[in-house]
DNA sequence: GTGAAAGCGCTAACAG
DNA sequence: CTGTTAGCGCTTTCAC
């Protein structure tokens, strides 16, 4: 590689005429150092002229941090089909990028259980951690948290208890669920089904279970474990469970689906079935993802906060690198049932609205 | 930060009873190092009982690599709306990981048509560059390009012209849409609205554009502006866009669209108007996201090879950066038509088919 | 076969 | 107010 241009501080100590302390001052702002103003442009000029750009290796050699978060996504997958974590990622990093901050991103696939993101953590590569879909069989994650190093996860792991150094971004997912499933059974439904994932995997998904649970005996329903079918992320298993609920009988009148890429998939196995959304079968999701007003019909769905959530975690992670405390250790952000048409509920009182959100 | 854990080279060195140089032989495999295989032993215990984890910016402030990759988004919105770009996220780094890379994510916010991406590369963090949406303005890729900075684009940018450090991995954007085009004219259309993205903005999107004009041509039908719509990525624009289209008489009867989520919105507001879809306005999408056969109707569309393309691009990323010279420097990946239900192609010959992928 | 020593480019005490 | 100097932890040439 003739790939040759190496402008050091020594050059353009040496082009200003200063040295390589001075250079360093002026360039860091470093405070209490009294360099005069004529010196200081000096060296910004030699700087610029020069097209002086630091070595990061070296400089982060010698002050010990990286400017770098790392981003674990544990199950990569649902990358390729759900639209969630993309509105995660885009939040992420441009809160990191404001900051200053790069973002490292660490993927695992195919369930491939494995602990390389410690890599990124022992061989100083990252200042700080954010695991955005935890894996409960990690063993090493409660340690890293342990030892005191900046990690924000997005919900508490099924094998950790919360510690004085555990710090979550969540929203309240029994809580959600429970509001969906009510909202449907303040409809009239009784016999609700649920599609969600498999919860060995998806720690994500227990409380959903539970919020959904918690509505019907509430209510009075008693729960049916044959209408609970668990699937991954995508739509196609959506489908798939939709389709053996639907040979179900009594038929369920209403789904709740762990999100909205389920429900997608769902509806249109209900549609294949010859059966009308909502007024056979009403549907809501979980996640409100983009798309969600423009299924047809429209998507009622919990909002999750993606974009909140994303900047809060960075926000709170950017305090524990600056080794201050944040003010929560566990935020918990809000989400609203978004109605829709798949529910139903806008049946009645009068003709579909606009789909504009 | 109380986070001390730093076991060093030569920590291993005396505890295995030998000195530096030869831990880093042993652990590096460096050819042509005679190494007894007892000290190899010796030396490979102790890093693992001591849990030793080289310090890469030491590494590469030495070595003058990072075994990184930077991934540059220079229109990152598309994440929060659109299906094509995470599932090349996922694939560029799972290709990544499996060679031992670590992938730096870049995006660039709200056209801010900033050059940040240019610390990575001068400040020695990243090894090579992927850029996944060119932007026309930017004067300094050129540049970075002709200085063998090891980069792969995904089509080429207009401001740009091939020169023998340029490398692709592309779709024929352009023969794609006019086989989506013809597809719609093969089925009796004549009147083919086209929403796409605004190309001032997108590079990407001109080529569609073209080959919608050369079907049209090649069919002798004339082509009419009126009738082309651009908005953003997102589904709300095609809806927008096609409301707009829909008021315009004589009525077109078919669309083909810039991409998947466009295509969404824009059945969104067919539908809204009353009509079906394909009987009374035929559509076609661009991308095949994987919700793309969970449409009402099942959308018929260009398939693009999201996981194909990066996994290509990150094999001849590779190549560059051990100096090799890929076998070809333009790879041009195959994009053929899937046929569903929303273009009408299905209507007569039989009912509406399973929605299995 | 193995070790001593130099140096990657930078920051930050410590003198001057 | 500025310069000298000593490392950060690693790789790698060159002697032993």
């Amino acid at each position: 590689m003739t790939y040759n241009r190496r402008v050091t501080s020594l050059e353009v100590a040496k082009y200003a005429g200063v040295s390589r302390t001075t250079v360093s001052f002026v360039l860091n702002n470093v405070e209490g150092s009294n360099i005069s103003l004529e010196t200081r442009a000096k060296v910004q000029n030699a700087a610029k002229e020069l097209g002086y750009i630091p070595n990061e290796a070296a400089r982060s050699l010698v002050s010990g941090h990286t400017r770098t978060v790392g981003l674990m996504i544990s199950h990569a997958e649902p990358l390729l089909v759900d639209a969630y974590i993309p509105q995660l990622l885009y939040s992420l990093t441009a809160a990191s990028h404001q900051n200053g901050y790069q973002v490292m991103l660490e993927t695992i696939h195919q369930g491939k259980q494995n602990t390389d993101y410690l890599r990124l953590v022992e061989g100083h590569r990252i200042d700080g951690l954010i695991v955005l879909n935890t894996w409960s069989h990690d063993t090493e994650l409660p340690k890293l948290i342990e030892r005191k190093f900046p990690v924000v996860m997005y919900g508490l792991p099924q094998n950790m208890t919360m510690t004085d150094q555990t710090f979550l971004v969540e929203i309240d997912g029994c809580d959600a669920a429970t509001r969906a499933t009510k909202h449907l059974i303040d409809l009239g439904h009784s016999r609700i089904a649920h599609i969600s994932f498999v919860p060995e995997k998806h720690d994500i998904v227990q409380p959903r279970r539970q919020g959904y649970i918690a509505a019907l005996e509430a209510a009075g329903i008693a729960f049916d474990p044959k209408l609970v079918k668990f699937g991954n992320y995508s739509a196609q298993s959506g489908f798939d469970a939709m389709k053996s609920l639907l040979e179900h009988q009594p038929r369920p009148t209403a789904l709740f689906a762990g999100n909205d890429t389920i429900a997608l998939g769902a509806m249109a196995a209900i549609r294949e079935h010859g059966l009308r959304i909502p007024e056979d079968i009403a549907v809501v999701g979980f996640d409100d993802i983009p798309t969600a007003p423009f299924m047809s019909p429209a998507l009622t769905t919990i909002q999750a906060p993606a974009i909140l959530q994303g900047k809060t975690a960075i926000d709170m992670l950017l305090q524990r690198m600056q080794g201050k405390v944040p003010a929560q250790q566990r935020v918990i952000l809000e989400a609203p049932l978004v109605v829709r048409d798949s529910c139903g509920a806008n049946l009645k009182p009068k003709a579909r609205g606009s789909k504009k959100r």
